[in-house]
RNA sequence: GGGAGUUUAGCUCAGUUGGGAGAGCGCUUGCCUUACAAGCAAGAUGUCAUAGGUUCGAGCCCUAUAAUUCCCACCA
């Protein structure tokens, strides 16, 4: 006998259901060579995370992806995992110490990630426990973080290979410095900000008599100075290239020269050239063998080389070369412009252009194969617009620079020997160096944080070793991701895989918007407008949440958080969830076996009617659509479609249709409805499952005899066998009789308690037998007291309301009823909308454009449109005209 | 400076290869009909941003324009 549920749904249920899943181990797959592997990567979750409605929305997509795939029998793994997190832990690790008045250099390395491992030891599990709240059904087995022994080795062993090809080195270059953090980044981390500031023009003095003018947006940097240039085609300075001039204050000396990077139109035309403070000044420096002067500390200070302005900070430096050139009477004016200044996209301090020794990984002949890949088709990106930005991306890479001066994370595996300074690369220092020396030291930074994620779908699998998992599951099937980490991350994981392992890590790549808030703004800090995804799931469960995020929205595009559409979700649950319960009451009274059967309508005792072999064929439908939604990352429209049958066509429709015939215990039908409605609902349950995967569960589970998870059940698979088109078009029609009756009643304030009669006149012999033996539904959803099924008009009262559908009239007899007018009004307007009908086919058809060109099919379909509508307004107008006398009719409302 | 989105009902958004404009919320009206008032039933609401073009036929394809959002970029 089938258990009984809670009166109301509840999303209480979903911590112990998760609970169970995790027991059974249900989550948890092995290497399986009879079986087809389906496998997602989780972007590991940084440690210092907190859960944020943008992983419940990613999350979801992918258990999405991965509980579909389950249900069609593949071997999914979905792999968890965290990321160390580099700079984000190192920064909240010392800003934890500060409160104890400490700083990273008083504990120093050792004792700091002594610390920084007891943190992630407490903390890093949070965002762990707070991802299963959301339901995923990843392998909790495998999950691996990026500092784990193994991943560690990845990276080495990646690190010394690419070193050995010559693709990683070490030079001193340009590169970007975030004074605040202290450490280098790449160029990846540097947001470009549009901003107004100031262009200052000053003039430096030319030896042998008179100025030249410049502008600058930093002044600053006048200090490190090394030359002025100007266009080689520009005629205002011709007198004064090659000459020299100087710099007042320390009074350096440099030359005037030629350059055609400098743009005559801006500014004056002319360029103060600072190649240790400036990419493009850089680039003109090496040109030209200008000296390089480096006039600032890493704190972003000013340096020795800044003379008087030493130990200054940049800002106050600033503001004390403006005020000392114009003593000098060498400032001219200030303008303001709008420019682009970098910042790190961390801290949002403003990053410094600096020159220093670090590592790079060279990308020209890693970047091809993984430009290539896509190209050829053979990686997919999804949206194809994303793409693009891949490719362009690709196509424009600078050198990645990987070292950073922070102490959380893998460091360098480069040794230099103390005596010569020779460098080694490998796992351990050498035991002696050539030039017999023998005490090393490696290098004092570590790697970019990205360069541990980039190798995490196969590190993750056990790479370097060779292992099964690896041979099974590699390549994985689909990333899933925002469209935020690109660069970051997903272009990097591509070349890593394709150098390391020789195959794209990942066939698809799928990227969804973010979730912004109900105003349409990003959610921020700052703002203080996020919304806590513990808070909601407590308040309306990780299901509504889930369906709320995935529904009503095309994944590229981003989405607004509203409450109401959570409402919205929790609502559905609450519907199905008492659907759910209306079968269970209606099993549960039944004697046992003839409601039991997986399947809809398959059995030999219980042959489904009309009815059931409608909502079996439209299930049969739906499942097809949804399946296909899923297949293509169309999770919301899938979401829909199940939404839309289960409350549309499931509840309002089946259930009420099937009512008469379950309250009716010696109908010979009863066992057919019980067995059909039972068996849709599992499909509605198994079409949801991937989505609301708790729900879904408990509901499974009340159906079942013996224990048994959804999450392993077949997913409904289409049959044409169970494709019923004229039952289908039949229950159209009874389906309009008893919205046309009810439209009637309605205007009449005819209340349900109110039983009328009901005559149905038709003509075709088919739709009567077919409105006879549904006459007790008929009846009972029209509110009607008897009703007469008949091929002419025989008896009907000549003040009868009629209801025109396709193929029949229907005639309600309410004499006492009936507000005339209301009546005249509905009929006419059934009228101008038939005939509306009627002239668009007809005009369609009229065109001889239309009959030439346009496939048959469609012709078809508008022909027989046509007489459809033609039929139907005939009947309308012979009611308005002839049998139906409004004007002398009684009224006595 | 380059590129990509978005613009559809009062609000938030769907609308797969071009073939009769949709949902949720909100609104109007009537219902506690023994699964569900977190519900049921019936309704109203759109120059599909603008202007052209292609086509028998355009919300969908092409061109231009406007508004708006985002990404990329070394003009001081």
């Amino acid at each position: 006998m089938t258990k009984q549920i809670e009166k109301t749904y509840s999303p209480q249920i979903e911590g112990a259901i998760y609970k169970r899943w995790l027991e059974k181990r249900y989550f948890h797959v092995e290497p399986d060579a009879s079986r087809r592997p389906y496998t997602i990567m989780m972007p590991p979750a940084n440690i210092t995370g907190k859960l944020h409605v943008g992983h419940a929305l990613t999350f979801a997509i992918q258990d999405i992806l991965i509980r579909f795939k389950r249900m069609q029998g593949y071997n999914t793994l979905w792999l968890p995992g965290t990321d160390h997190a580099s700079i984000s832990t190192e920064v909240k690790i010392a800003d934890a110490m500060k409160e104890e008045g400490l700083t990273k250099r008083d504990i120093g390395r050792e004792a700091f990630l002594e610390r920084a491992w007891k943190w992630r030891g407490e903390y890093g599990g949070i965002i762990v426990q707070q991802l299963k709240l959301l339901g995923v059904s990843c392998d909790w087995d495998r999950e691996r973080f990026t500092m784990d022994e193994g991943l560690s080795n990845a990276v080495y062993e990646t690190f010394i290979h690419l070193y050995n090809k010559g693709w990683i080195y070490r030079a001193e270059r340009l590169i970007n410095w975030c004074p605040k953090c202290q450490t280098t980044i790449s160029d990846a981390e540097v947001e470009h900000e549009e901003m107004d500031g100031s262009l200052y023009y000053f003039k430096y003095p030319v030896e042998g008599g008179g100025f030249i003018e410049f502008a600058t947006t930093r002044p600053e940097t006048i200090l490190g100075d090394t030359a002025v240039a100007v266009n080689p085609d520009d005629e205002r300075f011709r007198n004064v290239v090659g000459k020299t001039a100087v710099i007042p204050n320390i009074g350096r000396r440099i030359p005037i020269i030629m350059d055609v990077y400098v743009d005559k139109a801006f500014g004056t035309g002319a360029v103060k050239i600072t190649p240790a403070h400036d990419p493009n000044d850089y680039e003109v420096g090496s040109r030209h063998s200008l000296p390089i002067i480096n006039v600032m500390n890493d704190d972003g200070t000013m340096n020795a080389a800044a003379g008087p302005y030493a130990g200054q900070t940049r800002e106050k430096c600033r503001e004390n070369i403006i005020s000392d050139f114009k003593r000098r009477g060498l400032y001219i004016k200030t303008e303001t412009i709008r420019h682009a200044v970098g910042t790190h996209e961390r801290c949002d301090s403003v990053v410094e252009p600096l020159i220093k020794m670090q590592w790079f990984v060279k990308m020209a002949d890693l970047a091809k194969p993984a430009l290539d890949v896509y190209n050829s088709g053979k990686l997919k990106i999804v949206p194809a617009r994303a793409g693009k930005v891949y490719a362009h991306w690709l196509e424009n890479i600078r050198d990645w620079c990987i070292s950073r001066q922070l102490w959380w994370g893998h460091r360098i595996p480069a040794y230099y020997c103390e005596a010569c300074g020779e460098i080694f690369v490998g796992a351990q220092a050498p035991e002696i160096c050539v030039c017999g020396g023998a005490r090393f030291k490696q290098d004092e930074d570590v790697l970019d944080t990205w360069f541990s994620s980039a190798l995490w779908p196969f590190s993750t699998l056990g790479w370097p070793e060779k292992t099964r998992e690896l041979d099974y599951f590699y390549p994985s099937d689909v990333l899933v991701t925002g469209y935020d980490i690109l660069f970051f991350w997903v272009i990097r994981m591509v070349f890593s895989g394709l150098e390391m392992i020789g195959e794209i890590p990942f066939h698809d790549v799928l990227f969804h918007g973010i979730v912004r808030d109900a105003l349409g703004r990003k959610m921020s800090k700052s703002l203080n407008n996020g919304v806590d995804p513990l808070r909601v799931i407590e308040d309306f469960g990780a299901d509504a949440l889930r369906l709320m995020l995935v529904t009503g929205n095309s994944l590229d595009n981003d989405t607004r958080f509203y409450c109401e559409r959570l409402e919205t979700s929790r609502n559905f649950l609450n519907k199905l969830w008492n659907a759910a319960r209306f079968v269970l009451m209606n099993l549960d009274a039944d004697e046992p076996g003839a409601g039991s059967g997986p399947s809809a309508g398959s059995g030999p005792s219980a042959e489904p009617d009309v009815m059931d072999k409608w909502i079996i064929s439209r299930a049969n439908r739906v499942s097809r659509d949804v399946t296909q939604r899923i297949d293509s990352y169309d999770m919301g429209m899938a979401a829909q479609m199940a939404y839309d049958f289960v409350w549309d066509e499931f509840c309002d429709w089946y259930v009420e249709m099937v009512k008469p015939r379950l309250y009716d215990k010696g109908d010979p039908t009863r066992p057919a409805a019980l067995r059909t409605l039972k068996g849709t609902l599992i499909v509605c349950l198994k079409l949801l499952h991937p989505f609301v995967p708790f729900i879904t569960e408990e509901i499974f589970a009340a159906l079942q005899d013996k224990e048994e998870t959804i999450m392993y059940s077949a997913w409904p698979a289409y049959s044409e066998a169970c494709d019923y088109p004229e039952e289908e078009q039949m229950v159209e029609r009874l389906k309009s009789a008893i919205k046309g009756i009810r439209a009637v009643r309605l205007d009449m304030s005819a209340p349900p308690s109110q039983k009328i009669s009901v005559v149905l006149v038709s003509p075709d012999n088919a739709v009567r037998g077919f409105f006879t033996s549904v006459q007790r539904t008929f009846a009972v959803l029209a509110g009607a007291r008897e009703t007469f099924i008949q091929a002419d008009k025989t008896g009907v009262n000549g003040n009868a309301v009629p209801v025109v559908i396709d193929g029949a009239t229907v005639y309600l007899p309410l004499d006492e009823l009936a507000d005339r007018e209301k009546e005249k009004e509905r009929l006419n307007r059934e009228k101008k909308k038939l005939s509306a009908e009627v002239e668009r086919a007809r005009r369609k058809l009229a065109n001889e454009g239309f009959v030439k060109k346009a496939p048959p099919q469609i012709i078809a379909e508008e022909r027989a449109k046509l007489e459809k509508y033609r039929k139907m307004l005939a009947d309308v107008e012979e009611q308005i005209g002839s049998g139906y006398n409004y004007l002398h009719a009684p009224n006595n409302k």
